[in-house]
DNA sequence: GTCAGTGCAAACCCTTTGCAGAAAG
DNA sequence: CTTTCTGCAAAGGGTTTGCACTGAC
């Protein structure tokens, strides 16, 4: 199912309508690539990628829309970098090595890791998601 | 025990030479500031906290210094908030509440809290470090 | 036709860097 | 004295914003 290929991309016009956000040409273009499997991108890298084909889509608009994104819940915020933001088209509860040589992110498999016992919250508050990261580098 | 008491201060000292740091007058301003207890500052923090003393300390060596502190292990970075990072003066294998709404963190209870069966790290890796960030905020 | 979305470039903010002067041992 | 550190200001890099134009419905 390429990003190019008609059937793929009206699926992902719905997916889209369905989590509230207007398909526009740009939205499509961008979330085409993005969830055409799981996978962690930077905003950066999906401007890239997406300029690799027509239409283009300015940067202001690539930030937009994947901010867009992860308010809609479409996309998952994964913050390890100092430097960038990661998403992940992958917004089911799983969590993540992250390869500090390399800048890599990798899934953790879901039933690898459990917490145990999730912890009282402070008074007022709610949780609104839980993120493991483990950071990893090559032995020397 | 105060910053400005000088027997602390000579603590500052040896811990920095035990942790082979030459314990330049900024670096121990800065080292009494952070390890006057368990607090979780940004380099933004310490440079208006250390500048309300004298002598006064530039951003850059803030900056050059928070740095060094995490490498040789004096504090830890704590990466949540894209914008910047949180340096803890607590090096204890602990894990963090951030909350969103204020950019604030709290400490986990580290018996509350346990990861189960620590997953297979992919081939020709090691762990440095595992984070967990229960993100929460205010109840509406 | 109306309102939301897009593009461009400039602005922003945290962080890093280059280099000359100052401090540590 | 030699080497490391500090301060200043400028540069860097990801992200956001202001505003006029374009597209969606």
């Amino acid at each position: 199912m390429r990003p190019e290929n008609q059937q793929y991309r009206e699926q992902i016009v719905e997916r889209l309508k369905a989590a509230g956000v207007t398909p526009t040409q740009q939205r499509v273009e961008i979330a085409a690539i993005l969830f055409a499997r799981d996978q962690h991108m930077s905003a950066d890298q999906v401007l890239a990628v997406v300029n690799t084909a027509s239409p283009r889509v300015s940067k202001a608009t690539v930030y937009n829309t994947l901010g867009l994104f992860a308010e809609k819940g479409l996309v998952r915020e994964v913050i390890v970098d100092p430097a960038k933001v990661f998403y992940d088209s992958n917004t089911s509860n799983h969590h993540h090595f992250y390869h500090a040589d390399t800048g890599h992110l990798t899934d953790i498999d879901p039933a690898a890791i459990q917490i145990q016992a999730l912890p009282s919250l402070p008074e007022g508050t709610i949780a609104e998601g839980v993120d493991v990261i483990i950071r990893i580098r090559d032995v020397d």
